[in-house]
RNA sequence: GCACCGGUAGCUCAGCUGGAUAGAGCGCUGCCCUCCGAAGGCAGAGGUCGUGAGUUCGAAUCUCGCCCGGUGCACCA
């Protein structure tokens, strides 16, 4: 791909007097036939040669020699058109793929670079909701293109495990009569029970919200029973995690949570005062934001305590000095927009001259039915939330229904319907851009049909299939598999389409990761997939006199479309 | 009121670092398995790209105003 452009800016920057950088970057894929497979626009260049863009491009076209690769160039629009050696391109495009292996769409730009990036992060107690799996995934896909980009990546599970929401939990486990002694046999389910016991419970008795004030106050002072429940707490909570984690496939460097910083929010508090940024404010203390149009990011509470924006502050300058970051990413809803724009401004104010190397990665809510029949941020306090483990489930099984009736050899099997269903729940969140609000809806997502995780799946496992008759499944491809292939088996429009598309991935993975967005790659994937059955429709592979040219591209298909799939999250599986 | 985000086919959405004739899926009308997996393929109908201006040779894409929807804006995280 990058030799094709290469080529034409090799012929295009002597003719036109721009340099070969400048002609490169401005080449097109055309989007109709007969317009050729790399474009030129003659269009910038009317200026200086004072021409009009058509004749610019009639003229070049007479008087340049197609480059190698090309075996025509024509003028249309004010384009100017080269028209590739089909041959030529699909060896060209296959060799680097066999070549490479998975390491086929790898770059160097992150090289020597860390990135620490902050996702999923739940709050000790509750129960992973639906709209959890969102950032969770964003932030999952994001590692692994950015790894794939040459980063090193640390993935952080900022868990929200310190605050008065844990002097309430230590409260209600007590009033419900409950002990050390329950500890060992306590589920996150009634732990998030106990604090939906809370809100109910607060509402007839206002005193409660002190009493967990105060519980929080004393967990603070290190008391040895108190720690004990809350160590539990956090245990009960991290099993959970871990086990929704595993099914998703999901990993995390380090969970780290806002409790692993408690001790160090006096130094944020010295270092805000020593740069006098910190104010006195009704009685609390707070960094005026005005002049730069922001509300006051309030630090410490009237009654002594810190907030949220303390807590990020002191892991902001934690993972500076720890990881050293070159970037370092929050993978969090968009509703808090404004929290880090506050964050950001202090860590200036403070003179981190690296606070542009924060940023927040927003993402659109997911909305669910309000009672009134309008949408509404769910929220996972009051129990609207549907539960991850639940949809996980219900996919699961609506997936093991279509199983029995399309695939009776598989019926039954748990694992593979489980892959199915995290596939399609994964895709339907990537596949759109990450900004969006999702309304969510039982129908819509366990709907697998059209453009869907099973269809670019299923795929996949075409691919497998016939590389499974032939027993090549578990082949090592080399070089040495090129020898002797007839490259003009390949220029059929299915064979080409589909070897055009396997081109661009490198691209893919460059896009995906400047917009700091999987849905470049959810979208490409879902391309490949189209070309994989279009091509499986028209090129019968096995038996035919082609069959070893077709066997080679099949696996150039299944090799790349397999490391797309995993870039996204979505697993690749061998059949369905 | 201020701020962030969205507004493209009946519905759900791609396309947005400006480029040629705006693309999918669902739904609707039909067609294709004696053939490697039909969870597949092919064809048809369906569009003032919210709206008004501006920049430009060229705007769904950039800038500004307005309209509609979602979210946030002091002691929750």
């Amino acid at each position: 791909m990058t030799t094709f452009k290469r080529n034409i800016a090799s012929v295009v920057a002597p003719a036109t007097g721009l340099t070969e950088e400048a002609v490169e970057s401005v080449i097109t894929l055309p989007q109709h036939e007969g317009q050729g497979d790399f474009s030129f626009p003659c269009f910038p260049l009317a200026k200086t040669l004072r021409q009009a863009p058509a004749a610019i491009a009639i003229d070049l076209a007479k008087r340049l020699q197609p480059p190698p690769g090309f075996v025509k160039i024509e003028a249309l629009n004010g384009y100017l058109n080269f028209f590739v050696d089909k041959s030529d391109f699909a060896s060209q495009v296959i060799s680097e793929i066999i070549q490479n292996g998975p390491a086929y769409g790898n770059n160097a730009q992150g090289t020597g670079k860390i990135i620490a990036i902050d996702f999923s992060s739940p709050n000790m107690g509750k129960e992973l909701a639906f709209h959890h799996l969102r950032g969770t995934m964003i932030g999952n896909s994001l590692s692994r293109i950015y790894h794939k980009n040459g980063y090193k990546v640390e993935r952080i599970n900022h868990l929200g495990d310190w605050g008065t929401s844990y002097g309430k939990l230590i409260v209600m486990f007590l009033r419900a009569g409950l002990g050390e002694a329950d500890l060992p046999t306590l589920t996150l389910e009634r732990l998030n029970a106990l604090y939906r016991d809370f809100d109910a419970a607060s509402k007839q008795n206002p005193g409660l919200e002190d009493e967990a004030r105060q519980a929080f106050a004393k967990l603070e002072s290190n008391d040895a029973f108190y720690r004990i429940l809350w160590a539990s707490f956090r245990e009960v909570t991290l099993h959970e995690l871990r086990r929704l984690y595993a099914i998703l496939n999901v990993e995390f460097d380090a969970y780290v949570g806002e409790a692993f910083f408690a001790d160090r929010l006096e130094s944020v508090l010295e270092l805000l005062k020593s740069k006098n940024l910190l104010r006195e404010s009704q009685g609390a203390e707070v960094v005026d934001l005005e002049a730069f149009g922001m509300p006051p990011a309030l630090i410490r509470k009237t009654d002594g305590s810190t907030l949220y924006i303390t807590r990020d502050l002191a892991a902001a300058l934690y993972r500076r000095e720890h990881y050293g970051f070159e970037h370092c990413f929050y993978v969090v809803d968009n509703g808090q927009s404004l929290h880090f724009q506050q964050l950001f401004k202090v860590l200036e104010l403070l003179g981190m001259d690296w606070h542009g190397r924060c940023e927040h990665i927003p993402f659109g809510l997911v909305l669910i039915k309000s009672e009134d029949g309008g949408w509404e941020k769910g929220k996972t306090r009051t129990g609207q939330s549907s539960l991850l483990k639940d949809v996980l489930e219900a996919a699961r099984d609506k997936i093991l229904g279509i199983m029995a009736e399309k695939n009776p050899d598989l019926a039954g099997s748990h694992e593979i319907a489980t892959r199915i269903a995290v596939g399609a729940l994964v895709f339907s969140e990537l596949k759109n851009r990450r900004l969006n609000d999702i309304r969510f809806e039982w129908d819509q997502a366990l709907s697998f049909e059209g453009d869907s995780g099973p269809y670019v799946q299923n795929a996949h496992v075409r691919l497998c299939s016939i590389l499974r008759k032939t027993g090549l499944d578990r082949k090592a491809w080399t070089v040495a598999d090129l020898n002797g292939i007839r490259w003009e088996i390949f220029t059929d429009s299915s064979s080409l389409a589909l070897v055009d598309l396997l081109a661009q991935y490198p691209d893919k993975v460059v896009t995906a990761s400047l917009s700091r967005d999987p849905c470049p790659l959810a979208q490409y994937a879902l391309s490949v997939a189209d070309a994989v059955h279009r091509f499986i429709h028209d090129c019968r592979v096995l038996g035919v006199p082609e069959e070893r040219e077709r066997l080679l591209l099949v696996h150039a298909a299944k090799s790349v479309l397999g490391s797309a799939l995993e870039l996204i999250g979505v697993p690749a599986i061998e059949s369905m």
